[in-house]
DNA sequence: GCAAATTAATGATTTATTCAAG
DNA sequence: CTTGAATAAATCATTAATTTGC
């Protein structure tokens, strides 16, 4: 049941920074972390998450994933640890019935005064865009009209890995119109390079069922990745 | 009720091609996409993502993440429409209880032929690593030794505006490590630049009450990004 | 027949869940 | 056991179909 998992890829070709397959943040990381969620920031944006990055560089080696994911599962665990925090107060609450003395965690509450929450008595000035910000999901603040909509934040993205590559036709390579975070995954692919698969056994996986009750119009361009060998 | 919504906002500078702010495929890009489907790609990889990406391209605009998200929704629709369709199948073994004649969809089945599914009887020859793959989660299949896990795939991106964006001292801006896909997105955020906030309603908002129980000690690099105006 | 109003599809985000390394 | 990483599910929002009134 074991899949050979090779002991330590040999990764690619960096100098020797960490052989470790994750990000280990130091403590410092973590703190400005800490410090910018405690601001309020809880899913940062683009820029923000480069600007970030940056400076968390200088406390050790880090990608924009991983302050992306930081926030996630930070945002997300601070979220599930209120939640149970809550329900061990109402459970408090119902077998002893008195006054609520102190309410402690309060669930899904967003109102927050203006003093700092937490032993982080830091007060990042927001430089360039990363700062305060108002959550986007209580209900609908937008604020300035300067901005294209209330909501959208944040996409996904693949990486490509730094292996021979072929330069591809397609244009967005480094466009300023985005730009990269991402390390290279590379999936459970096969990675046949289109040799081995005569006729045999192909066994095109289609898990889900085939039902597409409209176009059986045939398209010219099926094998559009050139190499048709036939 | 209704927050004024420009009729025909200026875009950025594109041509002409079309001001919608998403993506609209075509025939033919929903056909190569359903043709990769049924050849079995369920999550493409970040090469993949581009080469489809560029070949599509060639039939309208689109970009690498609108690829991936395709995958995504198609994949979950696909489960959720067989899922229904499944529950309908029992639902009517419950009326008339003869004989299963023709089993409708299996619900997560995986099994495959080597026979193309649907009427799309196209080959794609997964020339350069797009094409037929093994899908990674039912169990676990890892063909090859070339991979590196079983699973891991594709992460999450952030992009940033095009807009003036410092040139942060960052140094990921386009490694061949990674690469972008995504476009922008501004995200509910409070783009002031840093003067309108007095001292007055700053609402922190600390949506998740801040509680971490481990570091109270003051860090020497609150305000890391420079502007640190008093 | 066309255009405003409604509904259905589906592209795009966010959240929850799961996996696995340290 | 904590937590970074990855995926799937749920949700939101916009565009295309479709309907309905003129």
């Amino acid at each position: 049941m074991e899949e050979e998992k090779p002991p330590s890829p040999p990764s690619s070709s960096l100098p020797a920074a960490s052989p470790s397959s994750r990000w280990n943040p130091t403590k410092e990381q973590i703190a400005i972390l800490e410090g910018l969620y405690w601001q309020g920031i809880r899913t940062p944006t683009a820029d923000q998450i480069q600007h970030i990055t940056g400076k968390l560089r200088e406390y050790g080696s880090i990608e924009g994933k991983n302050v992306f994911y930081w926030f996630q599962n930070h945002k997300a665990r601070q979220r599930q640890k209120q939640k149970q925090e809550s329900f061990a107060y109402f459970s408090r609450l119902l077998h002893r019935h008195p006054p609520p003395p102190p309410p402690p965690p309060p669930p899904p509450a967003i109102s927050c005064s203006n003093v700092l929450c937490a032993p982080f008595c830091l007060r990042v000035p927001q430089v360039e865009g990363v700062g305060l910000y108002k959550p986007q999901y209580p209900h609908v603040y937008l604020t300035g009209g300067a901005m294209k909509r209330p909501l959208p934040e944040l996409q996904r993205m693949e990486m490509a890995s730094n292996k021979t590559l072929e330069p591809i036709s397609s244009t967005d390579q480094c466009s300023n119109e985005t730009l990269q975070l991402f390390p290279l995954h590379p999936t459970g692919i096969m990675e046949k390079t289109g040799s081995s698969l005569s006729s045999s056994s192909i066994e095109t996986q289609c898990n889900e069922e085939g039902q597409d009750e409209e176009g059986c119009e045939i398209l010219p361009f099926f094998n559009f990745f050139g190499d048709n060998r036939s």
